[in-house]
DNA sequence: AACAACCCCAACCGCCATCTG
DNA sequence: TCAGATGGCGGTTGGGGTTGT
């Protein structure tokens, strides 16, 4: 039972032999493939034109990279999983040279395992069940694909790696705002890795950026957050605007500024700065997660500090 | 040495979205 | 507008290599 645009030839199945990849490679090379179901008769394959795509996409494309995994391509693989879930083809375009079958095929037989013995659930990256003290203290890491409430952290505000000062800082915090929108930094801030260890992993500052999404809260609506860039529905983020709400995004920042006698061309270079603060923020989440799932947060709601959004 | 159990990963399968006539 | 073709993707399988007994 092949697929439907080889029901009708005589196919060969199963492993390539070089011979096939040969005149696949040669065929490629010379004429491309602008359609992947007249490449095998053309090449002089007896193969369906999905097994040749897929035999292209994985193995004979010349920029294929090859060989196991560094580190740095684990961390990175974990922490866009983090966020995106199993869409292994999102995963590989950060990693050049990889394809996605090899990422999926890493992701279950090596990370997923690590994550195990680690005590943490590899689709949620939550602590598992068995790992948690008690259902009461568990925190709400956000899960990007259904959960909609957020978890920011600011370190700014957040007195430096002291678990004392954090429970203080904790008890003055107000009430969240309803209606808040989860977005990537909140994800990512949110769980074991600190930000800075998070980017330094990143070579490209636009996926840097995609990760950096900031959360900018206006004036006039309160209780609606943005996010600063287009992709952001790669990450679960859940809203997009249109370029006509840009400008009025635009415009209230500026009438922001007015009312605060801010000069808004130095907003917009504090915007900038934005990246650098987040690097070389050095607050330990780490610290923080344990505190949290300390007494602390036995004395308090759950939801309340799962709803609640510290700005960067 | 022989066998079983396990692991890795290339390739396949089936579903869905998009394209095309 | 619609149906068939095609491309793309994630889940799954099974062959072959490795490790354990």
């Amino acid at each position: 039972m092949g697929h439907r645009c080889c029901s009708k030839q005589k196919i060969k199945r199963g492993l390539w032999s070089p011979e096939e990849d040969e005149k696949l490679l040669k065929y490629i090379t010379i004429h491309g493939h602008k359609s992947w179901s007249s490449v095998p008769k053309l090449a002089g394959l007896q193969r369906c034109g999905k097994s040749c795509r897929l035999r292209w996409i994985n193995y004979l494309r010349p920029d294929l990279k090859r060989g196991t995994f560094t580190a740095e391509e684990e961390q990175i693989i974990i922490d866009i999983h983090r966020i995106l879930g199993n869409r292994w083809a999102q995963i590989a375009k950060h990693l050049p040279g990889r394809t996605d079958n090899e990422v999926k095929n890493f992701w279950n037989s090596c990370i997923k395992k690590k994550l195990i013995s680690q005590g943490l659930d590899p689709q949620t990256h939550n602590l598992l069940a068995s790992h948690k003290r008690s259902s009461r203290n568990i925190i709400s890491h956000n899960n990007n694909q259904n959960s909609n409430s957020i978890f920011m952290l600011s370190s700014q505000n957040i007195p430096n790696a002291d678990p004392l000062g954090i429970s203080q800082y904790f008890s003055s915090l107000p009430k969240a705002p309803p209606n808040i929108v989860q977005t990537p930094s909140a994800i990512a801030s949110s769980e074991y890795q600190t930000p800075n260890n998070i980017l330094s992993n990143y070579k490209t500052l636009d996926f840097a950026n995609e990760l950096l999404l900031t959360e900018n809260c206006f004036p006039s609506c309160p209780n609606v957050w943005v996010s600063r860039f287009d992709d952001a529905e790669d990450f679960g983020v859940q809203t997009t605007l249109e370029e006509g709400t840009r400008v009025q995004v635009q415009q209230e920042k500026e009438k922001s500024c007015v009312e605060k006698g801010i000069d808004v061309r130095e907003d917009n270079y504090k915007d900038s700065l934005e990246m650098s603060s987040f690097e070389s923020c050095n607050f330990d989440f780490g610290l923080l997660e344990s505190v949290l799932a300390s007494e602390f947060i036995s004395d308090h709601d759950v939801n309340y500090m799962d709803e609640f959004a510290w700005n960067f």
